[in-house]
DNA sequence: TGTGTTTGCCTAATAGCTTTAGGCAAATTA
DNA sequence: TAATTTGCCTAAAGCTATTAGGCAAACACA
């Protein structure tokens, strides 16, 4: 009957935490009041609705996973860098795949925009910054790279890469390379046949 | 009171239907009761669960696209089989919005394994036949395929590329350009800084 | 320290989706 | 036409989401 102390950056926390535990469709705010032994009505003071609670989950880890990045990016360029930058990606999925997930949800336009996915891509301007590309090809090429991690990450937490060799670990390394390789020698035109 | 005529094959393809106006997450039991005028008790003649029902619209999606791709491919190679064997993904991904999501349903091992999400690599080492790829080089690469387009259709449904310059069009087919060139110059080694 | 206001969590109630059990009548088969 | 199958229905229970309104704990201030 004491006040448990909800508050919304406390759910928010806990929803991240049972993301990764049960994954991101599991979180809803029944399994919340429950994880807070707590009724389903008193986390409706602290968010607005369920959408509203996925939203916020969903922003927090753009911002932990942005901030990684800033980390990983300290200090390095080139091919370090770069790898640096991809593994937070990849390393997130793997310890957070709740929170990776939420991290993939779908924003409207405006919340998205406010969001850290626009660091998102300022860090990954960063990392090309190495590589010395001119606009918009460098435009292009922050795409490739989100549509690449985005969707390696994704496919490695379905489980599309195990049980087949070679090993995940070692596609991600070769896929490294080849990244790597192309940004330094990036086509300019279609090149002929 | 007379019958309705519901198929499990009848279901699958309004919830693919269903899907495409209203999102996949709106695919639910109930809605398509409602759309066949039914209720909702009948359809589980017909479907074991809701969750088996997403399954079989993932399946649905996955071995419609699988045709769309191997149509695609045929007399083609090279570049070319690579940009067509591209577009399909991305077309089915604009012009069928929710059996595009439904495909990248996460499904377990065994139902993945009996899918056509196989055929859909098998597929992608057709494509890079005309690339020459020693193996495991080619495992590498139709993962990085997979995970580019994978990501992009995904990035591109979520708004990503929208209300930004230059166009996502654009972006595309410099990313296959750049795709292109990766593939005839597929580094080796760890290319030596 | 007492008083008043805020506010956190509660009860109650409505509504939608899922799923199971059991029934009746239409369609099929003999 | 009679027997059987089977398709869709009613009924019911359980879970999630959401709103409205209430009471008491926490806080603010004199």
């Amino acid at each position: 009957m004491g006040r448990v102390g909800l508050t919304t950056e406390r759910l928010v926390r806990a929803g991240a935490e049972l993301a990764d535990e049960a994954g991101f469709e599991q979180v809803t705010v029944s399994a919340l009041a429950r994880r807070f032994d707590v009724k389903v009505a008193s986390l409706y003071s602290h968010v607005q609705s369920s959408q509203d609670l996925k939203t916020r989950i969903a922003l927090f880890a753009l911002e932990e996973l942005a901030d990684l990045a800033a980390d990983a990016l300290a200090g390095r360029s080139g091919k370090d860098a770069l790898t640096a930058f991809a593994d937070v990606y990849r390393d997130y999925g793997r310890e957070h795949p709740g929170r990776s997930a939420a991290a993939r949800l779908r924003l409207d336009p405006e919340t998205a925009a406010a969001s850290a996915g626009v660091r998102h891509a300022q860090l990954t301007r960063a990392v090309l910054r190495g590589y010395d590309l001119p606009e918009p090809e460098q435009t292009h090429a922050v795409r490739l790279l989100g549509s690449v991690f985005h969707g390696y990450v994704s496919l490695e937490l379905a489980g599309g890469f195990s049980h087949s060799l070679p090993d995940s670990e070692e596609t991600w390394a070769r896929m490294l390379d080849a990244l790597d390789a192309l940004l330094r020698n990036w086509p300019t035109r279609p090149t002929g046949a």
